[in-house]
RNA sequence: GCCCGAGUGGGGUAGCUUGGAUAUCCUAAUAGACUGCGGAUCUAUUGACCCGGAUUCGAAUUCCGGCUCGGGCGCCA
């Protein structure tokens, strides 16, 4: 699918080559969007100097000459070694508005890949509530898959569910051996929060008395060995975990395809088949039973240059698992994303150096992020420091319900209620995504709940305000004539609109999913200007044109909000 | 100690991949606009590229050296 500026870029292009073809050279060049205001296309002529050996002034100025200004092109002009173009506004106009109106959603979509994708993200540790720590991971991951599904790809999401190992063995002990009368009961009434409880007092039991530690190592064991008991009785206490862990990440629009269990590469013996291929391999060495690979020729190391695969029991590792499960994700997609906190880095490039060894070509395309501190620092479920991200979006929720009941008194208290929870929930997501992943965020709650400026409501309450204008208007007929939409803010927002596609591309093609939030806020920031500016259902001949373009407004906001995640109330 | 990230106005943040013209936006502060199609709005002003070198006609962006912060360096997950 073209959009216009492809064909606008692409005719720009042309008119440069012919433009170099007179001058007898075929230089390569750039053509590059200048800052606001300056031109709408530009080609800096420094580098070509040393090819045509003259100076860019004079480079530029010849090409401004042999340049006609004609179609698609309004202008072209020289200034200090820039060629500048200045496009014809009249077909962006027409072709953009005539786009958004026919494909609505459908609006910057690509087209269909032949691959399919599997998204792996958030796989939090079931052994506690998800906090705001990890609340990046969902956020990210869903977003990302959102965009990509955008940008034509078939994705399927993913969470790896960690129910293997100390942490759900010991919480499962917990619930097993501690009096439930010993655990605070002030948290709510909600599975994970009741048993984080116990999943704490077990932590400390366990630092604390040896026979704790010998109970849980046995039961371990037991569980590597395949024991159903065992096995049965862990995957009971990460049901309940994940099933209420599941239930967070709904109230933020975040929901996974698919689950996969780690036991279940024990279960079906692809963790050992692992170990067994991993002992042929030349790198491969044994220090008390326990085997390793020495990974000293690829330059990862930690303290040393070995890494781990069996305990010196026999007993498989994290990562041994995960290397089957990466062999399973491989077989059943062309691709394969791992959305992952930046502790995760030096396992990551592990698994993806032994899977080599055993003859895998691909390697997993991984999105790291930097975890969420509070300003006291880093949270830890372990020791009880830590915001839930239930707690958040209660908050938010309360707040936004307080905004709400000052402004809408005319609303029904169920109706507030429910724009309360869109504007609260929104506003977490949109907080989240609107910072680069690898960038430290540090959780204030004034700043995950501003209302005001660059946020959620501000996308919203555009969206609510076109949507508003559209209801009064009742019928019209949808028109994009170029001489009817003359005003310099209605021309910015036709361009705005315009940008839509692109952006949509950095984010799904790139990941670079935090130009979504910021290209939304220019759209809405430039719409009010619009609206304080341009009168639409009193502006006579000019109603329907300008209808048309708050219509397309409405369809591409509504776009980035669903992109984001983030719903998108018609009214506030 | 070694490895990997990050440092941009008072606070937050975009731009860095691919060097280019006047460094984006929010917030804050100050001053203003509107009986309007919804004031969760709009306009104006103030204010920043961690430090030092190098490459270049040109560096927030690349390279080298420091400093500060985060993460990693388990037969944990």
């Amino acid at each position: 699918m073209n959009e216009p500026w492809d064909d606008i870029r692409a005719a720009v292009r042309k008119a440069i080559d012919g433009g170099l073809r007179s001058m007898g050279t075929e230089v390569d060049y750039v053509l590059e969007s200048p800052p606001a205001g300056i031109a709408d296309l530009a080609v800096p002529c420094f580098p070509m100097a040393k090819a045509l050996r003259r100076p860019p002034v004079a480079i530029a100025e010849e090409l401004a000459n042999l340049i006609p200004a004609e179609n698609m092109i309004r202008e072209v002009w020289a200034d200090r070694g820039y060629l500048n173009f200045r496009i014809n506004d009249d077909f962006l106009v027409k072709s953009t508005l005539e786009d958004v109106l026919q494909r609505r959603l459908d609006f910057g979509k690509g087209d269909t890949r032949g691959k399919i994708v599997l998204l792996e993200h958030t796989s939090v540790n079931p052994s506690g509530p998800i906090h705001v720590g990890r609340a990046r991971n969902p956020i990210i991951g869903d977003t990302l898959a959102r965009c990509m599904r955008h940008c034509g790809y078939d994705i399927t999401t993913e969470y790896y569910v960690n129910d293997v190992g100390k942490q759900v063995v010991l919480l499962t002990w917990g619930l097993e051996n501690i009096d439930p009368s010993e655990v605070d009961a002030t948290g709510r009434d909600k599975d994970d929060h009741r048993l984080v409880g116990f999943y704490q007092i077990a932590n400390r039991r366990l630092e604390e008395d040896p026979d704790v530690r010998t109970e849980v190592a046995s039961m371990l064991q037991r569980f590597e060995d395949g024991d159903a008991e065992v096995i049965n009785k862990v995957r009971h206490t990460t049901e309940m975990m994940l099933a209420e862990i599941g239930t967070t990440l709904d109230t933020i629009n975040v929901s996974l395809d698919s689950f996969k269990w780690e036991s279940d590469f024990i279960v079906d013996g692809a963790a050992k088949d692992i170990v067994d291929s991993l002992t042929r391999v030349e790198q491969c060495h044994e220090e008390g039973g326990a085997l390793y690979l020495d990974l000293n020729e690829f330059e990862v190391h930690g303290k040393d240059t070995r890494f781990f695969f069996t305990r010196g029991d026999g007993t498989t590792l994290y990562t041994t698992r995960d290397m089957a499960y990466h062999l399973d994700k491989f077989r059943r997609a062309d691709r394969v994303i791992d959305v992952l906190g930046e502790d995760q880095k030096l396992g990551s490039q592990q698994l993806t150096i032994a899977l080599g060894l055993l003859g895998e070509p691909r390697a997993p395309e991984c999105l790291f992020y930097s975890f969420v501190s509070l300003p006291e620092g880093k949270m830890s479920t372990r020791k009880g420091t830590v915001v839930y991200m239930d707690d958040l979006i209660d908050e938010a929720e309360t707040r936004a319900y307080e905004e709400v009941r000052k402004r809408r008194e005319d609303l029904s208290e169920e109706r507030m209620r429910e724009i309360a929870r869109i504007i609260g929930r929104g506003a977490i997501r949109h907080s989240i995504a609107k910072v680069q992943p690898e960038k430290p965020l540090v959780f204030h709650w004034e700043e995950a709940l501003n209302f005001e400026g660059n946020s959620a409501p501000y996308l919203q309450y555009s969206h609510a305000r076109a949507c508003s204008i559209l209801r009064k208007a009742g019928d019209y007929e949808r028109r994009a004539d170029p001489d009817m939409l003359v005003d310099p803010t209605e021309r910015k927002l036709v361009r705005a609109i315009s940008r839509f596609p692109q952006v949509m591309r950095d984010c799904g093609e790139e990941w670079r999913i935090n130009a979504l939030p910021v290209y939304g806020h220019e759209l809405a920031s430039t719409f009010n200007q619009f609206y304080v500016a341009t009168p639409v259902l009193s502006s006579g001949k000019y109603r329907d044109h300008r209808l048309t373009l708050v219509e397309c407004t409405m369809w591409v906001l509504r776009n980035v909000l669903e992109n984001l995640g983030i719903g998108a109330p018609e009214e506030m």
